[in-house]
DNA sequence: TATGAATGAGCCTTCATTCAT
DNA sequence: AATGAATGAAGGCTCATTCAT
């Protein structure tokens, strides 16, 4: 058999695996589909990876390691800058990493793919990755409600999902949008307009949820 | 064995597949698991349903049916009634579909699931239920903004999604929410109290959009 | 594929699983030798006994049974015979299930496996088989011993391991002792000699240890 | 990693296989638990040893020559001793190679293990090291019978075999024996009592069959 | 002399599906 | 209308073995 791609079984292993779970799940995806797309034998996977779970779990880890490399949720600004200009580099990198292109293109799909239905890896996750990102959300919506609120409060824990719920949206629902609004595209160039909206309307939601509250 | 559900077997297959599916997954889930919860053989599934793909479908229709019978978007409000109350209205009803307890425990996840990763069910659930909802979503948003736009502009269809990304977010990320704050519940009673944070911030953001654009 | 056997498929499974679990051993055997020989798919093991496991234990079960049904260790004999005779009934009894011919030909060699490397169906199989004829064979030594030795005495212990040792020999050393005397046959007929000359020399070795004990 | 072992390779894996192969058997034990625990490469077997089935043939070969080495047949008697002290000497030296500890504690259930489910390696091993063990004990016999009996004699052949019997029973049924007696121990300062007992049973056998013959 | 990496065959098991009744 | 039995196609994994260095 040929050997087109001369990087090492274990990075063609990695890259395969992401193309074929993020499109498929876990459970979905097959050990064999993965190493025909390597060009890899069966019993590759498990010398590399133990088993296919821990190809998974490899894998899901550098999906995050790489995607908040490539696109940090500060996006090069200092930790004083703006809240505004925070916001926005927040909601624009969590799109850039959920919606990247091609090579990458699997990472965020990976990563929405085991939020959804998590498995035994999730706990590293959550504990490496999410918890600080989760604690700089909150802190930029604390400091946006500039009514004292705290970045552990409840109302700030509750804006931050209001804030990452709409960045996974598109993104969880692509095929459902694509059929609604067949115009509507998430393409690279796009991503910019699509978090300039997202940061608009969460900012615009702080700012007027500190000055009143209403009830229903 | 005493048969202790006196219901068809046709019934007892939905109830069972509801649940194994919701929890599972349609790929994970398998058809003698759902048949041994149901107190059928394996086989009348495929006498019932023809296979595993038509019971999944099947479900998915009536999840949505019953979903949006007993808790329609409108919650009973009049089409004119304040615009305010209709967003309330619509998040409340949304979130209690998918947060739904009991018996209809599996209709949101299911919904979820099958607009995470679509299946050809798909464009009939798009057709039948959630174009209608979308326009509604959109007309409440367009209302709201105040500003002249009509609910099929780019902008209402952004704060569509805004809103609507709020109210799946929880859902979604159920497993993740509770490692990061183990304390926030998601149990029915709690629902309102969600929606209302989800209505408000999206009531200030629209407010606030149509005052003023600020760009980055 | 013709079906030539018409007995039910999870008999002829039984029936393969003894040939090939007999010759090969539990780990050598493999599932799709014993269902090509029983003339059913690979899946029926699994359906009818569980694993390979399952289906190695029931056929131990059986193995024991029928052996202990086709030759009891009494032969008829009633509980008050001499124990000469029980002792002549228990060792031919014993010899012609480990060598017995035909159809149940594998059912010595199975237990014979069992008792040499245990699996985890080892304890049913001491608890309701073996502990009894263990029990038996005390008895008789102990009778034959008359010297006051009870069944549960370290010496009547000693002496049946003796007498159980002589009757396992030739089956577990068949190879060596057709490689040091070729003319040596262990056919049926030959069962009975042999089963002489253990009883003697067990019973001679019984009665001169009842006179006198020795020290070297 | 530290080589804490200094002995070369083929060494430490002659060692290594001696402990994995007695203790699975030769097609449960793997190539690899044995190079895990000699702390060498997987393919350092095939180098030394040409295959799996290499390594196992050697390890028997030594296993023999060692035994017989370190516990041989007549245990430094003279050929003309007294023939009761010779069958001690044997039944003694055979249960030591058998139940031998430390480091030789595989050999004896290695060897067992061959004559049990014997190999293409037994031909050798009948040939150097069986037959003239056999010869020996034959001997011993014939001259006990004191009757005539030659030591190639059926009669000295059937005797022979009761006391070799008796010898491997308590090694080949440890298992059931464990079950059956637990606090029947098998350690080594047990092995001389076991002896005296295997050495007297089989003496009185010997000389009361050179009285008389009965039948049944 | 020795090794990390890779291979292909094969194993047990599981699953959706169908058959005969 | 319904079922127990049986099937064939994979799937994950393990193993002895070989390759390139």
């Amino acid at each position: 058999m040929e050997r087109v791609d001369t990087r090492d079984t274990k990075s063609r292993l990695m890259e395969a695996a992401g193309r074929v779970f993020s499109e498929k799940g876990f459970k979905t995806a097959t050990v064999r589909d993965i190493c025909r797309l390597a060009g890899a034998n069966v019993a590759a996977v498990h010398y590399h990876f133990g088993d296919k779970a821990g190809l998974y779990k490899a894998l899901l880890d550098e999906a995050f390691e790489l995607g908040l490399k490539r696109y940090p949720p500060a996006m090069g600004l200092a930790d004083d800058a703006p809240a505004e200009k925070r916001l926005f580099a927040f909601v624009h990198s969590f799109l850039l990493r959920m919606l990247g292109d091609g090579r990458d293109a699997w990472c965020g799909k990976l990563m929405a793919m085991e939020l959804n239905e998590p498995t035994p890896a999730l706990d590293h996750l959550v504990e490496r990755y999410i918890t600080p990102m989760s604690r700089r959300l909150r802190r930029i919506a604390a400091d946006l409600l500039a009514d004292g609120t705290k970045p552990d409060d409840d109302r700030a824990f509750l804006c931050a999902m209001s804030i990452a719920g709409q960045c996974q949206h598109i993104f969880r629902n692509r095929a459902v949008i694509d059929k609604l609004s067949p115009d509507f595209k998430t393409d690279v160039e796009d991503v910019e307009s699509l978090a300039r909206h997202i940061a608009e309307f969460s900012l615009c939601a702080l700012r007027g949820m500190s000055h009143a509250k209403r009830g229903y």
